[in-house]
DNA sequence: CTAGTTGCAAAGAGTTTGCATGGCG
DNA sequence: CGCCATGCAAACTCTTTGCAACTAG
C-alpha cells in the first residue's frame, strides 16, 4: 500500500504543475510528456497516475462537455477545499473564488433551501471577465 | 431536418417526464422502456433520441462522477433557465433553486469576481436535507 | 530483496454509425 | 410518395486490466 516516487510520476507532477491553471486531457499529458522526455510514461501509466492523484484529491477531474474526455487540473493547495471554483467556459480557466464569499453563498443556501453545497465538487461554470471583454461566447 | 412524432419518441418522453425529478442513464432509460412495452425503441435509438433532446435543450446531460456513464433529466420547462440548480450526490435528486436567490448568488459573484455564471450550465452539487438527516454520506 | 510500478497489448464499456427497412405527414 | 427515424450489428474511442519485466527504498 505504500506508494513509490518514480520518474514517471515526477514528470507528470510537473506537467501538471506547469499547467495549473487550466485543465488538460490524457490526450494532452501524454503528448506533452512524450514532446519533453525520451523515455516518457506510457499511456497506461498516464491513465493510472492521473486517477490514482484523483482518488487522492490531489488532482480534479473534470468531463469535457464538448468531447467527453475527463481532464484533469491539480489543485495547488488544501486552500481548494476552502472554497468554491468558477470555471470559464470560453477559455477553461479555473478561478478561485475568496473564501469568503463561497460560506456566504453555502450559508444562504442552507437556509434558503435546506442544502449542503460540497465545496470540493461544487464548480460554477460562467464567462470570466477577460473572455467576456473579449467578444467571447455568451 | 423536419422532425416525426414517433411512437418511439413519445414513449421515451414520457419516461423521462415521469422521472422528471432525477438524471436517468440510457440502461435505465431502455430497460425501463423494454419493461414497459412490447415493442420498445432500441438502444442506438434511445441514444440518438436523448443526444438530440439534450442539444434542443429539452434534456440535461449529466455525467455520473461515479460511473462516468450519462444521465438525461427532462428539463421541464423555460423556468429552468432562470435559476441554478441543486443536485443531491447522495440520492441524485436535482432541486431548482429559488428564481430570486439564483439572481442574488450571480449579482453576487459578478461584483467580487467579475464573473458571469451562465444559469443554464450551472449545477451545485451537494447533500440535500433528506439525505442529510437520513445519514447519508457527509 | 520485495512490494509497488511500468509497458505493452488485449479486453472492456459506453457510445456512435452504416445501411436497409419502416413510418410519419 | 419523400424524407426522416428506427434497428441491428459492426465500428469507434476512451479507459481499464493482465501479466511479465523493472525499480525504488
Amino acid at each position: 500500500m505504500a506508494q513509490y516516487n518514480t520518474r514517471q510520476k515526477g514528470l507528470l507532477l510537473n506537467c501538471l504543475r506547469r499547467n495549473s491553471e487550466r485543465a488538460m486531457s490524457v490526450e494532452e499529458l501524454t503528448e506533452m510528456l512524450f514532446a519533453e522526455s525520451d523515455t516518457p510514461p506510457g499511456k497506461s501509466t498516464v491513465y493510472r497516475l492521473v486517477s490514482r492523484l484523483a482518488e487522492e484529491g490531489a488532482v480534479r477531474r473534470f468531463e469535457d462537455p464538448e468531447t467527453r474526455k475527463a481532464k484533469y487540473q491539480i489543485i495547488d493547495s488544501e486552500a481548494c477545499h476552502h472554497h468554491l471554483h468558477l470555471k470559464c467556459v470560453a477559455c477553461g480557466k479555473l478561478l478561485h473564488m475568496d473564501h469568503a464569499q463561497s460560506e456566504r453563498i453555502i450559508d444562504g443556501i442552507f437556509d434558503d433551501s435546506d442544502f449542503t453545497v460540497s465545496q470540493e465538487e461544487t464548480t460554477l461554470f460562467g464567462v470570466c471577465g477577460e473572455c467576456r471583454t473579449a467578444g467571447g461566447r455568451k
